[in-house]
DNA sequence: TTTATGTCTGTTGTCAGACAAGCTTTATTA
DNA sequence: TAATAAAGCTTGTCTGACAACAGACATAAA
């Protein structure tokens, strides 16, 4: 006899042990029942309280210490990550790299042009004595940089990145991590084909420190505005030069 | 006897087994040797080529799993996988999960106060046919929404969302990703303790529809500004009210 | 021929036990 | 007392085994 109607529900989508195990931890940690910093069981510790075998939790620990929540110390033991930056914007910063082709190098420039000034806004309302200290400090090194054009892209670099920092805002630095690491690459380029561009880069960089340090918010904003207006230039102009070229 | 001049250099500081090989794997699929989509070896066939156990070469592969550049199918095999933004940007709202202190709140409007007047900007620009249809439907859904808070606070987030890839730029939905997720505690917030908050929402989300729409971008900049200026207070107000109330 | 079933192979998931290697504490010895 | 040695934790790696799943193939029934 065919039943017409197999209204049979399908088995449970049985996740893997692994998995679940992951989910109990991760969960403890997100509700902060293990706070960061502190040490968790052992792995055979685990392994009686989920009774499973040691694989199991292994992976579980090993795919959350991938993602930057667990720390493992050989010998020591497992610790709750004091999550940083780095393990945060890392994938961003991959995802980017895998998908660079030539139309992304336009929406970064974009994205910096809609973030940054605002960044800039920021930091000349937020800046310390320190971060003055930093931003001046970087654009002396820049200044007598004797280095080859990937120098030069890491201290450009170095110096939104200051910025941003400046900006006591603590999602910025954050959005801009990623999108600065990428960044070098182009402006390696810039620096490489664009005359004068060091001198220029110094302007720039010197224009904006200036309305931050005098606590000019629109100032800053529209300097940068101008800044990027003129890396966005130079970045279409890569675009062009290296059409013409292949690559 | 005991050397006085113990001048061996320290044994190399041996990365696990694990790591060396995951690097490996990683370097194949950024530089683009295994492409996205496609079949990388078996466990088996790595564990000859590695010269390892599989154990090693398991770790390897749940660590490249976890960051979402491998995808493993039970039976079938590993695959690199064609990466989502769900896999780039879930650390970074971890992140924010975790750091989500008052403060934060604070933090994560004022970025919205940044990027998002760009993104109308761009979206007025670039928006499609299709983009359209489905920020009017946006509008509707909100409109006819009969749901509780979370429910609004979700359908609000959406427009926004749904702008950010309407401006076509591919970096600023990644980064207002996880931002707009972290987001509905604030706004679900907001709709319980502010007075015809839906009907001001209706209100704004139309203004700013109006002027993309009209391919104003200057307008929808401008729009949004005003909006997010309100959606700040509301933070702030929501700030001043919990710290009373305590919690 | 067509369809359904069983079988086989290759894959990942989990288990168990063992040993190596790194850290910490305790016990021993000078 | 202080330095050293030993013991006992911890994580890292290896080995071998079996279960569960997906796909291909062969076989039998309609």
């Amino acid at each position: 006899m065919r039943p017409k109607n197999t209204s049979f529900s399908p088995i449970q989508n049985r996740e893997p042990v692994s998995k679940l195990i992951a989910i109990q931890i991760e969960k403890a940690i997100l509700t902060k029942k293990f706070l960061p910093g502190s040490k968790i069981p052992s792995e055979l510790q685990m392994c009686k309280q989920f009774g499973v075998s040691r694989s199991s939790v292994r992976e579980a620990i090993q795919s959350l210490a991938s993602q930057g929540l667990l720390k493992v110390i050989k010998g020591k033991g497992i610790f709750v990550n004091e999550i940083s930056v780095e393990s945060v914007t890392d994938p961003l910063h991959k995802y980017l790299t895998l998908k660079l082709e030539r139309e992304y190098v336009l929406d970064i420039v974009r994205a910096r042009q809609i973030i940054e000034p605002g960044v800039a806004y920021y930091a000349a309302l937020n800046y310390s004595d320190e971060d003055q200290e930093i931003l001046a400090k970087d654009l002396r090194t820049l200044r007598n940089c004797e280095g080859g054009y990937s120098e030069l892209a890491k201290l450009d670099t170095l110096f939104h990145m200051h910025l941003a920092k400046a900006s006591k805002n603590s999602i910025l630095p954050v959005l801009l991590e990623p999108i600065h690491k990428l960044n070098p690459s182009i402006k390696s380029f810039v620096y490489a084909n664009v005359k004068d561009a060091k001198e220029k880069a110094i302007i720039w960089h010197k224009k904006i420190y200036d309305a931050v340090i005098k606590r000019n918010p629109e100032g800053a904003r529209k300097t940068m505005q101008q800044h990027l207006k003129i890396a966005a230039k130079h970045a279409e102009l890569m675009l062009k030069v290296t059409q013409k070229k292949g690559t």
